[in-house]
DNA sequence: CGTGTAAGGAATTCTGACACG
DNA sequence: CGTGTAAGGAATTCTGACACG
């Protein structure tokens, strides 16, 4: 489950050369609640691969005209899919409504 | 071929957290010739995960006495002898050979 | 040989804020 | 709303070198 893809240990300039989106922008991004970089002991901020794929997928959106929130909103609702989807997987969408019966 | 885990993104602060080994250290180690990190624009060192893994195996070595000389033979046999074991199972072994003849 | 440290300079990172639009 | 920028301070990184052993 967590490999090298989720472990956050690349500095916001790292991350800068590999989106080419700017440090104030990734750091607006944290803001808006879009992308949550761990902090090293003394603040620094560490992300992961998977941060630096998700930004590339913001930096899209935003060229289309998506406003952040907006963005936020779609990520929500991609997760809450991604859950219903597990659950059908394993068999647990029946247990899941018998219980509340 | 080239994951994550080969990927250089990590600089020498990071690297010292994962690993525990002084900034020092893991510069001597580049000098003799144990690791090999890329350099940002502006001359950062920037190591990747497999880098990491790669250190941790020169600590325990280290902390055995082995000195730097030592696990930098030793690196060259391993490598060696994985060469060989791809032209092996790859069948070239004699295809190798044929073409001294 | 392997590692620590002080030295000096350059670039990074952080936060809070003002600017523009 | 989203992004740039100047501000001030703190911590990082780099190199070459001296120290010790």
């Amino acid at each position: 489950m967590s490999s090298y893809k989720d472990k956050k240990v690349i500095t916001i300039g790292i991350v800068n050369e590999l989106t080419g989106l700017s440090v104030r922008m990734i750091r607006y991004y944290e803001e808006r609640g879009l992308i949550f970089p761990e902090r090293s002991e003394r603040g620094t901020r560490k992300y992961s691969f998977a941060d630096i794929e998700l930004l590339l997928e913001i930096a899209n959106k935003r060229e289309e005209g998506v406003q952040t929130y907006e963005i936020k909103q779609d990520m929500l609702n991609e997760k809450k899919n991604s859950n219903v989807r597990d659950k059908l997987r394993r068999g647990q969408f029946n247990a899941h409504f018998n219980m509340r019966k």
